[in-house]
RNA sequence: CCUCCCGUAGUUCAAUGGAUAGAACAAGAACCUUCUAAGUUCUGGAUGUAGGUUCGAUUCCUACCGGGGGGACCA
């Protein structure tokens, strides 16, 4: 890319001693820009615009040059690289070249990444926190694999607990001997559970016991099932969200080891405190944590320590990724502060993340009392919705469609945010369409595919030739949109493992070319060859970049 | 009480320490005999308060105010 041209260049003026800048693509003052100069002035005994005339003066006879028409000094002390019309339209030709493969690096071509995300527990409701962090770890994992690393998903799922226990009450209270269990009735029968603990609390604690030790056989049959019918209806979501799972994990498998890991470091890393066994947060800053109860029972804290070391044996990872929701932060560090003491090389390697909570204008939800938005309640809803809007146009698999235009909408509702943050689901404006909204960005793809379908020249036709065919016109801002953009946008998001930069990007790039589109008929006039080409790329950059977010790309709407 | 996160237009969100703080919705005014108007164009409107660091602060630090999460046997 330019900009690696233009990095690569200055630090071998100023030698590999220069103080950390940026090259970035700002809206409104030349293609790219530099602060170089601003940080390395003082450093240098001279002041920010001397600074940026000597490199001006010396980037001159540097490389950049193919590429860059002229730099100019403004400001404090930025420099502004304006490129050449030519390097700007000869980026459509790369493009369309690289298809598929447009907007990928290779920076991470040797690493290995796990990333657990999701987390739903079977007998319970998958939900919108779950599709929430499902999108966002989904997204993550395409990004990472974009810039080259081998990425595994890891599904954890709770299928041991009280809630389980509190489950399976409730199925013995609401089912009939000869009746099926179906994925409905297990939400339900968590909430009749749940409810009915206070005054029932033994008899569902001695079915706790009975599933751990799987010594009731109407019990067992009854667990073997529930599990089945939950996760298989769990790949039914996944299957919808376009997600899928390398490696699944079970609490089943962790508790045993977890326990193991805690005892063995007994009075090293952990103490014993009022029966139960600790580990002391408070002398790091932390808060203490239960890891095994008083009746040496593993918590989800002794778990997770078991779960890095299965991981780890199932995949040797370089990096091991994290996502939950934001309410388990606390929690979090307290743990990786055990990990560091217990599995020092596994610590470093593992990394955190949170996203905020899905607010519904209903208010708070709760699985106790029954009172969730499931995510197959709200997808559907919103598809039905989608339905009504473009019943009277003719699109095959209509129902297909207005599903996925309905996931698109949840989908970058999130996606549009930085994770960290409670996200507020407005269902009317999620509905709208108007704006951004995921339904936006697949409108424009949807635009740019039929223009290409209308087309009787195919555009690949002008790959060979020179994008100067377009010179009679200036060039847009949609072509210096399009200009190194999705690269640059992937590897941020990368960096700083936010989707948001591809979602915001892709949002601009959809918005120059609407107005691209309105301003410029692309059919059946001189430039049509050039258009054309311009509406691929357009349309390329869309698709992968919705392709990388997890949001699918119907083709007509 | 302790601790973590968050305070940006009326609303919902952007902004890798940079230049004139970007969008969308809502409000007002235009544009469908032209490739899908789920679209486009134009007009108003914002960094909680007080300090500090910096050439430069929405961003970093301190205090305060406001909102949310967490604080030993759930996660």
């Amino acid at each position: 890319m330019i900009k690696e041209t233009i990095r690569k260049e200055i630090m071998k003026i100023l030698g590999a001693d220069a103080r950390d800048f940026v090259v970035e693509k700002p809206i409104g003052f030349g293609d790219y820009a530099t602060n170089v100069a601003m940080m390395n002035a003082r450093d240098r005994g001279q002041n920010p615009k001397e600074l940026a005339e000597f490199l001006v003066s010396e980037l001159g006879r540097s490389e950049i040059n193919f590429a860059v028409e002229k730099m100019e000094i403004a400001g404090p002390g930025f420099i502004n690289f304006y490129l050449k019309d030519e390097t700007v339209r000869g980026h459509i030709g790369e493009i369309l070249e690289k298809g598929t493969e447009y907007g990928k690096n290779s920076s991470e071509a040797e690493k290995k990444v796990i990333i657990e995300y999701t987390d739903p527990n079977p007998f319970k409701e998958f939900h919108v926190g779950h599709l929430m962090t499902n999108t966002l770890g989904e997204a993550i994992s395409r990004i990472i694999s974009a810039s080259g690393a081998e990425v595994k998903r890891a599904c954890y799922q709770g299928d041991v607990g009280m809630h389980v226990a509190k489950a399976i009450y409730g199925l013995r209270m609401t089912m009939t001997d000869n009746t099926t269990i179906t994925a409905a009735d297990l939400g339900k029968a968590y909430s009749v559970g749940a409810q009915a603990y206070d005054e029932h609390k033994t008899e569902i604690q001695e079915i706790n016991k009975k599933i751990y030790d799987r010594s009731d056989p109407e019990i067992n049959k009854i667990y073997d099932e529930g599990k089945k019918i939950s996760l298989e209806y769990f790949e039914h979501i996944y299957k919808k969200l376009g997600t899928h799972f390398d490696y699944y994990f079970f609490e089943s498998e962790t508790g045993v080891l977890g326990k193991q890991i805690v005892e063995e470091n007994l009075g090293k890393v952990f103490q014993k405190s009022d029966g139960a066994v600790i580990f002391p947060g408070e002398e790091h800053g932390l808060h203490t944590r239960v890891f095994l109860n008083s009746e040496g029972l593993p918590t989800y804290e002794a778990k997770e320590l078991g779960l890095a070391k299965i991981k780890n044996e199932a995949y040797q990872y370089d990096e091991s990724i994290i996502v939950t929701a934001n309410e388990v932060n606390d929690y979090f560090q307290v743990l990786l502060r055990a990990m560091s003491l217990v599995f020092p090389d596994l610590e470093k390697r593992t990394k955190h993340i949170s996203h905020g909570m899905l607010r519904l204008p209903t208010g708070k939800m709760s699985s106790r009392t029954g009172d969730v938005i499931t995510a197959e309640s709200l997808i559907s809803a919103l598809s039905a919705m989608v339905m009504n809007k473009i019943a009277d146009r003719e699109i095959e698999h209509k129902g297909k469609v207005a599903e996925e235009i309905a996931i698109a909408g949840i989908k970058y509702s999130i996606l549009k945010q930085s994770p960290g943050k409670d996200i507020i689901f407005d269902f009317e404006k999620a509905l709208s369409f108007e704006g951004d909204s995921g339904a936006y960005l697949q409108y424009a793809y949807v635009r740019t595919q039929s223009i290409l379908r209308k087309a009787e020249i195919s555009p690949r036709a002008v790959l060979g030739e020179s994008p100067r065919t377009a010179l009679g016109e200036p060039v847009s801002a949609l072509e210096k949109a399009l200009f190194e953009g999705l690269p640059n946008a992937v590897v941020l998001a990368r960096k700083e493992l936010s989707p948001n930069y591809i979602t915001t990007y892709l949002t601009e790039v959809c918005r120059e070319f609407n107005a691209y589109y309105e301003q410029n008929q692309i059919l059946g006039n001189e430039h049509t060859e050039y258009r054309l080409a311009l509406v691929e790329a357009v349309g390329i950059v869309l698709k992968n970049g919705l392709t990388l977010l997890g949001i699918p790309t119907p083709e007509k709407m």
